[in-house]
DNA sequence: ACCTGAACACCGTTCAAGT
DNA sequence: ACCTGAACACCGTTCAAGT
């Protein structure tokens, strides 16, 4: 039978103090055993908040998708509405960076967690978009989201072969005579400024989106 | 003084056997010492080839790099360039779904791993599309690229609440009354088709450079 | 139900040594 | 330079037991 936890421990205290070791010693650097350490139990008490470490894991995706901000009210259009939600977004990635494997893997599931989905969605329907292109619109989207995380968080770029080169990468004359347009343009890639690139790709989506919609293109 | 292996063993040797037991038994999976148990030396052995585990996954990462196929031949265009490269990156992550956390960290670096972008680039150059042009539509197809794999390999939307209700998610009632749209929309998420939204996407992007291109519009 | 310590079956990597 | 076995400092999770 149910019994009030001993420790004072709830599974979101147990989640939100494992989403702040991963910002401070990332994903690998975080251990049932040092969590246990840091509440103050022993490891063996985080399996009766959750079963594996998976599901605590999961567990902090959600607490970090709650952090996302919808507009403030319903005001605004389909457009400016993504726009709102997408650059928080970012900036809530940004913020975890070592999170991002996480946001890849699990979506949101809790109450909190959906409070921005259902703020989009709830925009789409209000100007009259077919849930079927909501949905679609909804996949293009977190598509973006998580192919920018990745690209930013990573630094994808900075290390791209003529890029900015490193130490083991190929070296200049190999490269300027089998890769001439590799040599070229790779420089340039760690040149783009990563917000104004997000905005770029962002308008493009939703302007393929807004001209494309219904017109049975698919 | 540089010494023949006594093994047999190659870098590549080593860096494909991990790719398949990658394949087979997943990221993690992947240990130095099954890997070494596998081509038959001590764990240790293996540090000969590569100064860490980091080192001998991006190994395995360029590896996958070289199976993206080019178009045969200078003819087409830029557009139909990129999308033939495209598919096929699409296709070799697939083959390949458990390296898809190597390929959002580690980019191109070997000749053959940048045998692609180099073909991708030329069709541009060829077309008079500048550098810069060029390195933001490689930003953009690099974000595209990785964001569709993470969604499509890790299933993102059969875990979806009120796309496929799993054991542990809100129970439909308690969705229906918070989150309508959510209800509404979610369901639609697992049916979309993959591959359709894939070139759906993609066309989008292609569109979006086209019309915008050289006009300034950052 | 909640919590624990000991044990099991692993890890990656350092070290000292052998060829 | 290439290769090795032993050791170090960890893991997640199972198990048996205590409240």
């Amino acid at each position: 039978m149910r019994m009030p936890p001993r420790t004072g421990l709830t599974e979101r205290a147990v989640a939100a103090k494992a989403l702040e070791l991963i910002d401070a010693d990332g994903l690998d650097g975080l251990s049932i055993r040092k969590l246990a350490t840091e509440l103050g139990v022993s490891p063996m008490t985080l399996y009766t908040y959750f079963p594996d470490r998976d599901a605590l894991l999961e567990a902090a995706a959600q607490l970090l998708y709650a952090e996302i901000e919808a507009p403030p009210d319903d005001t605004l259009g389909p457009q400016d509405t993504v726009r709102h939600i997408m650059r928080s977004v970012r900036r809530v990635i940004l913020r975890h960076p070592n999170t991002v494997t996480l946001v890849a893997k699990y979506p949101p599931r809790t109450l909190d967690a959906l409070a921005f989905v259902e703020a989009g969605y709830r925009s789409f329907s209000r100007a009259g978009i077919t849930p079927l292109d909501t949905a679609r619109a909804y996949r293009a989207l977190a598509v973006y989201s998580i192919g920018t995380a990745e690209i930013e968080i990573n630094r994808y770029f900075a290390h791209h072969p003529a890029a900015n080169l490193p130490a083991k990468s190929l070296d200049t004359p190999t490269l300027q005579r089998h890769l001439p347009n590799v040599t070229k343009v790779g420089p340039l890639l760690d040149q783009l400024d990563d917000t104004a690139e997000f905005d770029y790709g962002l308008d493009l989506i939703l302007d393929g989106f807004t001209q494309r919609r219904g017109h049975g293109d698919r």
